[in-house]
DNA sequence: GCTGCCATGTAATCAGTTACATGATTGC
DNA sequence: GCAATCATGTAACTGATTACATGGCAGC
């Protein structure tokens, strides 16, 4: 139910197109919440009906007209009430974490490229994450305040991705030496599955 | 499409009826997939006729039957192709991020409460995981492959929640510091809401 | 008598994804 | 000639959430 309230923001930072909407949403914003254009369409229309954005047809010259939409103040009023709203719990759907428990009922070492390509993937958007925060926040005392609330939240970016950098190599290690354990032993050899298939699991880890 | 390899993998773990699982949905699985009770029974039962599962209807004293599931043959080898494919990237979610660029155009000081919520809240579960740890894996080096697996998650979630703080921490020093910025100075007096309104931004953070 | 736990489900709705469609312009 | 970019949309489907429903037992 944030979409309406993403688009708010990033139309409040600066007014645009449901393309150039779709386009930040594969960026800057898309970091915290993903949306397709068909998406980004269909809620900018209810927003219009419901008064909460403006719109302007802009004709341009060699391309298609395009619709800018910006925010307006029934939309303000709506981002304000939510802000004071307590947050819902944030629902997580952290795939790997469940693949590393499945990868005990196979063989673990499976899951070392996926891993490995996961963490250059993370690797990278650090330094992305790095490059932008040198060439936007040079200076981090003369911010405004908009410029600071970014800034924070990019410093959030960039702890999640130097965080998860490093529990990433973690996961690399314990899966090598797991490898390494299923390969060396005599007994049990052939496919490399590793199934335990104790019963006394009570492990709850709750 | 995650959820049936999720309840898989759980049921690897131990088997258990529809409730059973909504539990540990709530609980240790839940922390890295969420699912409802309604969900989960819908899913078992497509589970069930694709012969990845098997059930088992036990009758029980003084309460209602129960189903307890547990993981087929066909299961495990669809867990397997499963691990071998390549991982979809996750869709992020961070109300919490969009929130605090929100706050730009409206009171920062609005969000403190609920961004102390979310602290207080990341701080309890914190100090769950590092108990869990030690109760669950006391002696690191005695452990199977599964508990090591196990613990490897756990970890990650560990250091998701100390880094979640510390940024948290980060959050609220900056909003602190902006709400005593508006509160001070003589100009721009009244509502305190802060709206810089300025046209110039193209702060990309790409 | 009320709340809470165990145990399973149906129905309606909302959000999100995938596939398909159009059409002009720019650059290789 | 082909692919990519700009720009907007429809339609069908899958996944997830919310609300409602049932019913016995245990403990206060």
């Amino acid at each position: 139910m944030a979409l309406e309230h993403a688009i708010l923001v990033s139309l409040l930072e600066q007014p645009g197109s449901g393309y150039e909407l779709a386009r930040r949403f594969d960026r800057s914003i898309g970091r915290f919440w993903t949306a397709t254009h068909q998406q980004i369409y269909r809620v900018l229309r209810r927003m219009e009906t419901d008064g909460w954005i403006s719109v302007e047809e802009v004709a341009q010259d060699g391309r298609p007209d395009k619709k800018v939409y910006s925010a307006a103040a029934p939309g303000r009023t709506a981002l304000a009430a939510w802000l004071r709203e307590p947050v819902e719990a944030e629902t997580v759907r952290h795939e790997l974490a469940v693949r590393i428990r499945a990868a005990a009922f196979d063989d673990p070492a499976a899951l070392i490229p996926e891993v490995e390509r996961h963490r250059d993937g993370h690797a990278a958007l650090l330094a992305h994450y790095l490059y932008g925060e040198g060439r936007d926040f040079p200076a981090p005392d003369t911010l405004d305040a908009r410029q600071r609330l970014q800034h924070v939240v990019l410093r959030g970016g960039i702890e999640y991705e130097r965080m998860t950098l490093a529990w990433l190599d973690d996961v690399l290690a314990t899966l090598r030496e797991l490898a390494a354990d299923t390969a060396t032993p005599s007994s049990d050899s052939g496919t490399g599955t590793a199934a335990p298939t104790s019963t006394s699991t009570s492990t709850s880890t709750d």
